[in-house]
DNA sequence: CCTTAAAGTCTGTATTACAGACTTATGGGC
DNA sequence: GCCCATAAGTCTGTAATACAGACTTTAAGG
């Protein structure tokens, strides 16, 4: 990906382009999705995905200044990485994905993961 | 983007780690939408895109791999790429995606497209 | 203090991206 | 048949990005 001003001020007006600056990224989709799950902290993100760390900080960024997320600064020695409003608004996409991909991405009667409810429950619990 | 075997046989056991490999790329994202808006060949997706010429050839062949698109030989001298169901599914998600992005990514007031329902007529009527 | 752990940063190398020029093949006009 | 334009790529050189893995820094806990 190359560098860019900001993420949020995408300057297509079209909101499939400017959602593609942000969505248009392997492990921006799945940071996403680990989060969905419950992920909030680096290391947590580094194991559950085997993303390298200097990508993460770069994709963590991203998501920042798209507004999508949000670092909490450590209280103990912890940082926390939280969902925003607009980060959790793309449930239903994931969702839509999860079901497009269980239909279209695999074989005949290949074993495949479900994109669990808890994603969701996880969200609508929170507030 | 590594180069990989297969991009239909992604070994993710989860629908979105799979989707991710085909859909986490930016300009797949556009080349989609170009062609839910009509275009189908080679140099109408590098005109109406501005992506290179390579990088173009290389997005047709993941997407076709992928079984959501197919080379159509030409005819006369120009050859059609055109979506396959599996490309046609995506619709609803591009949708919800155009939704998204215009409600978060878009500054107060600030002018948007919109994602036209020209591009779902475009499919319905293909029949 | 000393040790562990979290959250990054750094380094060197391998891969990919890109602009733009070039190639090949077809079709149309004359 | 010959010339020109166009479509669909391919090629080349350079710039940017990705990655594994080592290193650094700060804070807790004992």
């Amino acid at each position: 990906m190359r560098p860019m001003k900001s993420y949020r001020a995408s300057r297509s007006p079209c909101p499939i382009g400017r959602a593609a600056r942000v969505l248009g990224d392997r492990w921006v989709i799945m940071i996403l999705r680990e989060a969905f799950l419950g992920a909030d902290r680096f290391e947590q993100f580094v194991e559950r995905m085997g993303i390298n760390r200097a990508a993460l900080t770069s994709r963590l960024e991203i998501l920042q200044e798209a507004g999508l997320m949000r670092r909490e600064p450590p209280e103990g020695k912890r940082a926390r990485y939280v969902l925003m409003p607009a980060g959790e608004a793309l449930v239903p996409l994931y969702k839509e994905m999860a079901d497009w991909g269980s239909e279209h991405l695999f074989a005949e009667g290949e074993p495949r993961g479900q994109w669990p409810s808890s994603a969701e429950a996880n969200l609508t619990n929170e507030a």
